[in-house]
DNA sequence: GATCTCACG
DNA sequence: ACGTACGTGAGATCG
């Protein structure tokens, strides 16, 4: 047997521009012509080639007036036209079939499926072939037969198509499609159908009938409405039918022997990807790939004598040897001034860096500098970090600077490339010519940007207080872990147990797919929401099933249990070093907000509502005597009521007032005193649902009412705080004018979702313009009060520690002698360090461990 | 490696 | 008709 791959080239062409192209950003090379499609064109006909190994392939093109348009003009009408940053891909994408050694066909009036489906007929007329269709256009589903099958492409994977698969899936037969057309129509392509029949009454039609000629010759057993709307687009439905045909004896002379694969021819393949920059393909084409020279001179630095010429501006790179730098050694470290570059070995570093002590240095990652030198006991002061200053310009940085040159031109290994293969001198020694090369540049543009300020006085000072943090690290007992492990071991046993009785069987209860099959095949249970890989089984869904059956609650516990104990249990386990202490890494270059995260391990994610997982805080300890906890209270809403103005927002927090129990008296018109639990906890949704920009379907979902009570909820409070009703109308048109909002503190976020032509993205784009000043604001401000306790507890020589922050609060390691001074400093400084138009407020508290203190 | 689920603010 | 709340990180499963 002989297989035949024919694959829907426009469609591959559209899927790969739409796919990227959603976001608002097309990916062009260095002369700005589109690349986005070709790339993702390229991928799949890799994966293709590799998955598939064709012996016979064809690609199927779209080309010039299609017959359909000719005969009914509304075909395809209503739909956006072909961009022209794809229009201009198009012919590139034949070249490339072409030199990968593929035939493609384009035939004025036809279109690609004909062009697919005639192919499909002559492998179904000769026994030696037989096909497979690679698109995800559901129209070729038609061609489907004992010979030809479809590899229809969902959004991440696929699923294959038989006529057997097809029949368990649709329940009629494949060319069958074209009658569905006809009844349910498609939108997309604008086939009318028949009016009021969807998909679900077109399937049902089609397990009695098995075509539309047959239903219109019993259309008499057909009652009621179904009749009347039937017999009303009759003449539609045959024309939709007609439409959906795809035509399948488009002349092309060719024979199905002439189609074979022939592999590709490098040379022009590369000459093309060269031309469209895809230099990691054509690296990947060249086999034993000879390593770039990389043409740069550079002193080895012996002694300090080496170094005398070195000017007073200079750019600093240092190379360690792991992924994560807590616990690395330095491996080399690269020095560069305008016109000299120099290497230092990590034995020679001690020697020379009293020398560094005058320098003005540019670096990237200072955090991770001061780390790796503190360990060596060495220390070097620096003015600038263009890591963070590429982070503030909107760059989507990387902590490996090789993404950053190399998509400015250059070429230097990934650092994971070196930790595997070996680290170059040169490319360390590029990396500080690098930064030499723009530190400059991302000064002045950050300066355009008016965001000098944010970068001296908020960024560059926080690098050193969280590298403090970090490198302190907070101890954490193993011995509690463990022994908290045990306990859960056990549990979960007793758990899994009982989940096997109730289900009659064993099965992998943390298996989504599995535990979806137990619960809504084998249980029957209602409500089985489906998502792409089978039935949703996360909380919301089990929450609705409470009541349907005792195994859901063991279930809830089961999820409970080993969450807590494989991610925090044992997951932290595995970060504690040899100091008995975790080192997180905050990364200050990640959020699109301005937020910090934590990572290796995420700290900010310790369990703290539910009071099982919350046990975990236990095993966190202080060095000192006591850890002090302190946070912000409504941080987010007092920055909503101050960014928007609402004065009656800010008299709530003026008087100090419960802000939600305030704002439920108003909402429910009662007095304060008079507030329920319920009515508070509603007015706590509706709150958090603005600041997010909730529809009135997901405030509904989330308080399981009905989204119409929702909407009136959310009316009601818009009456009542009209400054942030306009706050946010007046956010989201500026977002849309400037393409961006900024913070308090001029943090800027570009919103390329705005202009979008998907409805949803933009929608998205809208949430984001008014939540990100919120959000964004508040790290600022907690990033100041950082700076400012920490400038402070250094003035003071405090032996305090800062170490934790999340968010809007912080947790620090404190000296019994010193409690009294540190929570003077911590809490004035958090409440005072700006003077916003609503007051702050942070409440605090001790413990002996994490858990205790509050 | 993508997806689902769930932990935090 | 669509799909539906912002910002994160990590572990387990599965193709």
């Amino acid at each position: 047997m002989k297989k035949v791959i024919l694959v829907d080239g426009n469609n591959l062409m559209f899927r790969s521009y739409y796919a990227t192209a959603y976001t608002g950003n097309v990916m062009k090379n260095s002369k700005g012509f589109p690349t986005n499609a070709l790339y993702g064109f390229v991928g799949m006909m890799n994966k293709i080639i590799h998955e598939e190994k064709p012996e016979y392939i064809a690609v199927a093109f779209d080309i010039g007036k299609n017959f359909r348009k000719q005969k009914y003009e509304t075909y395809k009408d209503g739909r956006v036209a072909t961009p022209d940053e794809l229009k201009m891909q198009m012919p590139i994408a034949r070249d490339i079939l072409k030199a990968m050694g593929i035939q493609y066909f384009e035939l004025e009036p036809y279109e690609a499926d004909d062009i697919i489906g005639t192919f499909a007929k002559m492998c179904e007329e000769d026994p030696e072939y037989d096909a497979t269709i690679i698109s995800s256009d559901k129209d070729l589903l038609q061609l489907i037969s004992d010979v030809v099958d479809v590899k229809l492409l969902k959004q991440k994977d696929y699923i294959r198509y038989n006529p057997k698969t097809f029949k368990e899936d649709w329940g009629f037969e494949p060319i069958r499609m074209i009658d569905y057309k006809a009844l349910a129509g498609d939108p997309s392509d604008n086939i009318p159908g028949v009016k009021g029949i969807g998909n679900k009454t077109a399937i049902n039609l089609l397990k009695t009938y098995e075509t539309i000629e047959d239903i219109y010759e019993h259309i008499d057993e057909i009652k009621g409405k179904m009749k009347e709307k039937l017999e009303a687009d009759k003449e539609s439905a045959f024309i939709s039918k007609e439409i959906a045909t795809i035509y399948r004896d488009v002349p092309l002379d060719v024979k199905l022997n002439e189609i074979v694969y022939k592999g590709s021819d490098l040379v022009s393949l590369n000459k093309i990807y060269e031309d469209l920059e895809f230099f990691s393909l054509i690296k990947k084409n060249v086999e034993s790939s000879t390593p770039v020279e990389n043409e740069i001179k550079y002193k080895n630095v012996n002694s300090v004598e080496d170094l005398k010429d070195l000017e007073d501006d200079i750019s600093l790179y240092i190379e360690c040897d792991a992924e994560n730098y807590h616990g690395a050694n330095i491996v080399g470290v690269s020095v560069c001034d305008s016109k000299n570059n120099y290497f230092i070995s990590n034995t020679v570093l001690e020697d020379v860096i009293d020398i560094f002590k005058k320098k003005k240095i540019h670096t990237f990652d200072q955090k991770k500098n001061f780390v790796l030198l503190k360990h060596e006991g060495l220390e070097i002061e620096v003015v600038s970090d263009i890591m963070i200053a590429a982070y503030l310009l909107n760059i989507n940085i990387k902590d490996d600077i090789a993404y950053l040159m190399n998509s400015n031109g250059s070429q230097v290994n990934f650092y994971s490339q070196s930790l595997k293969n070996g680290f170059d001198k040169k490319d360390i020694v590029l990396k500080a010519r690098f930064i030499y090369e723009v530190k400059d540049k991302y000064l002045e543009d950050l300066k355009k940007e008016d965001m000098l300020d944010l970068y001296n006085d908020i960024e560059m000072p926080l690098i050193t207080v969280l590298a403090n943090m970090e490198y302190d690290g907070v101890k954490v007992d193993v011995n509690i872990l463990n022994k908290m492990n045990d306990e859960m071991a056990g549990r979960i046993k007793d758990i899994e147990k009982e989940i096997y009785e109730l289900a009659g069987e064993e099965f992998n209860i943390s298996s989504p797919k599995q535990l979806g099959v137990i619960l809504f095949e084998k249980l029957a249970l209602p409500y089985g929401k489906k998502n792409q890989k089978g039935y949703k089984t996360d909380v919301s869904v089990l929450n609705k099933l409470i009541n349907e059956h005792p195994i859901i609650n063991k279930i809830l516990d089961y999820r409970a249990l080993t969450k807590i104990k494989s991610t925090y249990l044992e997951g932290l386990s595995n970060y504690i070093r040899d100091d008995g202490k975790i080192h997180t890494i905050y990364k200050q270059n990640l959020t699109r907000t301005g937020r910090l995260s934590s990572v290796e391990p995420n700290l900010q994610n310790i369990p703290a509502r539910d009071e099982e997982g919350r046990k975990i805080r236990k095993a966190f300890l202080p060095v000192n005597d006591l850890f002090l906890s302190a946070d912000y209270s409504q941080m987010e809403l007092r920055v909503l009521a101050h960014v928007s103005g609402s004065k009656e927002l800010q008299q709530a927090f003026i008087n100090d007032e419960d802000i939600h129990t305030r704002v439920a008296a108003d909402m429910y018109g009662i007095k304060m005193e008079d507030v329920t639990k319920i009515q508070r906890k509603t007015a706590k949704a509706v709150i958090f649902g603005i600041v997010y920009g909730i529809s009135g379907f997901g405030l509904g979902e989330n308080l399981e009412i009905s989204a119409k009570e929702a909407r009136e909820f959310i009316n009601k409070y818009y009456e009542l705080y009209p400054g942030v009703k306009k706050y946010m109308d007046d956010i989201v048109v500026q977002a849309y004018r400037d393409g961006y909002v900024k913070t308090l503190f001029n943090r800027k976020r570009v919103i390329d979702e705005l202009n979008n032509k998907n409805f949803m993205v933009r929608q998205s784009g809208e949430r984001i313009a008014l939540n990100t000043p919120i959000q964004g604001t508040s790290a600022d401000i907690m990033k100041i009060a950082m700076i400012k306790i920490f400038n402070e507890m250094q003035d003071k020589k405090l032996k305090s520690k800062m170490l934790l922050q999340v968010h809007d609060e912080l947790i620090f390691d404190v000296l019994n002698e010193e409690k009294e001074v540190l929570e003077k400093i911590v809490k004035s400084n958090m409440e005072n360090c700006v003077k916003l138009d609503v007051p702050f407020k942070v409440s605090s508290d001790y413990g002996t461990d994490w858990y205790e203190a509050k």
